[in-house]
This record gives structure tokens, sequence and C-alpha cells, in this order.
RNA sequence: GGCGACGUGGCCGACUGGCUAGGCACGGGCCUGCAAAGCCCUUUAAUCGGGUUCGAUUCCCGACGUCGCCUCCA
């Protein structure tokens, strides 16, 4: 049974479906104003691990993840910019498919527009106006946080301790709101600014609205798990929840948040402390898949601290790994060769692991280890290997892990390859070494052994 | 001020009330024409002070330190 830390209860429970085998989530996806960073990357990777470890076993999942494409920051950046803020919206989309693609990440099964749903978002603030938890204002509607009976419950605050000592901070919105704590759900548009209509004036949709009418139009009352950044717990989680709650409608049934990504000093990755990095910019400098191992060599809920040394170290790790891929290539187990059964209790034991609120550094261990059995197998040439070799596959598969060269090995480098096994044999060593050098500069790691030279990209 | 998390070996980073986490780096060996890869071996741990316990890095209390949230950040 697959159990997940719930962030409202706090403590990991066994992960509940409406519909047994069926697994349906949310999770918060982007909004399309700039460049993906590496937070976003971790929170994709995280999710991503999450539903390809479940299909693995069998779960159907239905990710739905929002492209959140309208909001202040964008018409901010379009007045700056003097264009179109549909231009923006768009190209910062198709960049952010273009980076979770080069990561790895699945697509969602659902890709909703908040654009696509400004409708239902009118009606669900009609009716929360109508059920008395909502009220309009000179600059918009406001939702009442004080009709909202456990409202505070995923930030485990009260009303009263959140507003106790922060008293010296600004807050934001009208001073007509009832409560500073409400959030608006429309805002009246100001001359230029894109807007729909509305029963109380053409304006635009607030915050939170959007994920709450997906959420419940896609998957319906009581879906079964919601997801994102820890830094979504409050206010913008706890706000979805607050608007469901004054809907009188079930919401999530469990909630699962990622740690955040902090920088050398140990400090938050945060857009206001300027100390952000662009995913981009570590896809362009790292084997992509680096990041995916050094997420999965950190537990999801802790802070992981991404930088040179440690980006190294995962390239490391990957590279064994690539080895090892290499190595039994051909071998019974291997995609390639005739289908082997992995090792059912080595597969036994990772999913005993991975059960426990998805353990991916004890995941990796065991699957570290399993590399370690399998290359003693081999070189001892037991029977074992290809069932162990077939459940490394199998292990990394379930995690999103792709193992093998990054990039083709060209004809040429196969020729100069071929060439080296020839001088080999020859006992041309002079020659042999030169070859090598050649095919190390051109970027391969070299490994000759009996059985021929194998290339991968370094 | 309120709520919460964390402090592990050279670095990163887990689990765990007693039994080697793991990765990376370092050293020694085997293998290799030499390397690489692989295998084997060695070596460094739990911020501090109390308590519970036969036994605590692990549970409890306190101190110190770091970090996060307390309205628009994944």
């Amino acid at each position: 049974m697959f159990a997940l830390y719930d962030t409202l209860t706090r403590e990991v429970r066994p992960l509940q479906m409406r519909k047994p085998g069926n697994l349906d989530v949310y999770l918060c996806g982007p909004t399309v104003y700039g460049p993906p960073h590496l937070g976003h990357g971790r929170a994709t990777l995280v999710y991503d691990i999450l539903r390809r470890y479940l299909e693995w076993r069998g779960i159907e999942v239905r990710l739905v993840s929002n492209i959140t494409d309208i909001d202040d920051k964008i018409i901010d950046r379009a007045n700056r910019e003097r264009r179109p803020w549909q231009d923006i919206t768009q190209k910062c989309e198709s960049v952010w498919f273009d980076a979770m693609g080069r990561l790895g990440v699945k697509r969602p099964t659902d890709v909703p527009h908040a654009t696509e749903y400004v409708d239902q978002m009118v009606d669900m603030i009609d009716t929360l106006i109508t059920r008395g938890a909502a009220y309009t204002t000179s600059d918009g509607v406001y939702l009442s946080v004080e009709s909202v009976p456990d409202y505070g419950a995923l930030a485990h605050q009260s009303l009263e301790d959140m507003m106790a000592g922060g008293g010296d901070r600004e807050v934001l919105g009208a001073q007509e709101k009832r409560h500073p704590s409400d959030f608006a759900l429309w805002k009246f548009s100001k001359p230029g600014e894109p807007s729909w209509p509305s029963p109380w004036g053409d304006g635009r949709p607030g915050w939170h609205s959007e994920c709450v009418v997906m959420s419940l139009e896609l998957l319906g009352e009581g879906f079964d798990l919601h997801c994102g950044g820890a830094d979504l717990r409050f206010p913008h989680h706890e706000n979805e929840r607050a608007q469901a709650v004054a809907l009188g409608k079930t919401f999530a049934r469990h909630w699962m948040h990622n740690g955040f990504v902090v920088d050398i000093e140990g400090e938050k990755m945060s857009k206001s402390l300027g100390n952000v990095t662009n995913l981009l910019d570590l896809l362009d400098q790292f084997d992509p898949r680096a990041y995916r191992m050094l997420l999965l060599q950190t537990h999801y809920r802790s802070p992981v601290k991404v930088g040179q040394d440690n980006i190294d170290s995962s390239v490391k790790a990957l590279g064994g790994l690539d080895s090892f891929a290499a190595r039994s290539h051909g071998l019974p187990g291997d995609h390639g060769a005739a289908r082997v059964l992995a090792d059912a209790d080595t597969l036994a034991r990772f999913v005993q692991i991975m059960d426990n609120d998805l353990d991916t550094p004890n995941a990796m261990a065991h699957i570290f280890d399993t590399v370690r059995r399998a290359n003693t197998a081999i070189d001892a040439g037991e029977a074992v290997a290809g069932a162990l070799v077939a459940a490394v596959h199998e292990m990394c598969g379930a995690l999103g892990l792709q193992l093998g060269s990054r990039g083709e090995v060209d004809a040429d480098a196969q020729a100069l390859a071929s060439a080296l096994d020839a001088a080999r044999a020859a006992k041309d060593f002079a020659k042999a070494d030169a070859l090598r050098h050649e095919l190390q500069a051109l970027g391969y790691v070299v490994e000759t052994t009996k059985a021929g030279t194998a290339l991968r990209r370094g």
C-alpha cells in the first residue's frame, strides 16, 4: 500500500483512491511570465517521479496541471515590454514544455488554461456571493475568510495566530476589506487591461480561483491528491481550499508538498532574494538527467542544495549507472536482449521502500546495491546476472531514469572504436593509445574490454 | 510575536532505539599491454546539556545555531 505524507494531517498515511487503481491528481502549474527556474524543475520532477512510479505499479494516473495565463505579473511585463500579453504567455508556455521535455518530465494528462475557465470562475464567484462567503468592493470581489470555519487548516495556524505579530506588515488590497486576510476573487480592470465581463463589472480573475474551478471541473469533488511546492501551502493552497469549503464542496483528500531548493548558503531560492537559477542554464550546462538524479538522492520533503559540487557528483553517479548499462548491454535482462524476468525479491524490496512516502534516497541506495550485485554476478558468469540486470532497468525506468549514453555514438566514432579493437588485437599499443586519445578528445569515455570497446558520452 | 523544520563522516545526503545507508572524493589491492570501467579492502559520524531506557544519532525536555511560513514565489 502506497503511503504518503499528508500536509493536512501531518502524518504518513495510505494514499486512498476514489476508484482503486485510478489516481486523480492536481498539480499547480506555472504562471507563465518568465523562464522556469530550479524550483519549478524540482516540483515537476518530484511529481513526475511519483507519477511514473505509480504507473509502473499499475495505477492509472490522471495528472491535471494548469497553466495560469492571466495574472498581474503577466500584465506588468506586457506593459513594460509593450507587447501583447498573449505573446508572453504563449512563448513562456512553449519554453516551459520544452524544458520539461529535456528534464524527461511527461506531459500532464490535462493542461487546462486559466483563460479557458473564466466563465466557470465567474459562476463560482457568483455562487460564493449568494452563499454569503464573498462580497464586492470598489475594486473587486473578495472572499471572506471568516466565513470559512477551518481557515488555516493547511497552514496549521488560526486566523488570530496569523495576525498576531504581523502588524508591521503591509496589508495588500483595499481598506474596504472586512478582514485583512480576505483575498480578491475578481479584480476590476483598468482601461487597456485584459478583461472579461462579469455581473459585477469587467475584470479578471483574482487569486487561486482557477485551480479550484479546474480541479473540481476536471477531477470532481473529493479528488485524490493535490500537490505543489511548499511555498504554495500558504496562501495559495489554503485559499483554494477556502473557496471550495465555502462552496460546500469536498476538495482534495490528500495534500503533498515538496521542499525548497536552497542556494549554497542554505537560503531558499526565491525571486525576491534574487538568487534564482534559471533551469535552462542548468540544462545547458549539465546532463539533464543529473537534476533528476540529485533529487532522487534527496527526500522530496527535504530542502535540496543545488550547486556545482552537488550536480557534479550526480553526473558521476550517473556515469557509473551508464557504464553498467553499457557493460550489461546485450546480456539477458537488457532491453534489447531476450526477455528475462527481473529478480522478484529485488523488486519487492524496491516497492517496499518506495511505498514508504516515496523514499527515493533509499531506493537509489538499493539500486546501487543491485548494480554491484549484478556486476559481481556478471564477472563470475552467474546465471542470476540477467535477472539483476533486468531489475536495475525496471527500477530505473520506474523512476524515470534513462540509462545509457547520452546522445548517439556516431558512425565515425564507431569506426575509430573498431580500429582501436583491431590495433589492440594486433598488439599495436601505440596506435591503440592514439585512437583512444582521439576518441577521448571527441568527448567519449572509452572503455576497452575483452568484448570490445564501449563508448559513452562523458 | 505565532507556527514549523532541521543540525550526521572530507563533501552531499538517508534510514534507524541495538544490526555497513548510499553517492561523490581520498588511500591500498585485484583485473588491464597501459588506462577506463568493475570487484574487494581500509579510513573519517551524529551541535551541546539533561532525561526515559539494559542500550539513543534515533524518543522526551532545555540551550545554542541554521532555515522556512505568517497573503500573490515551485
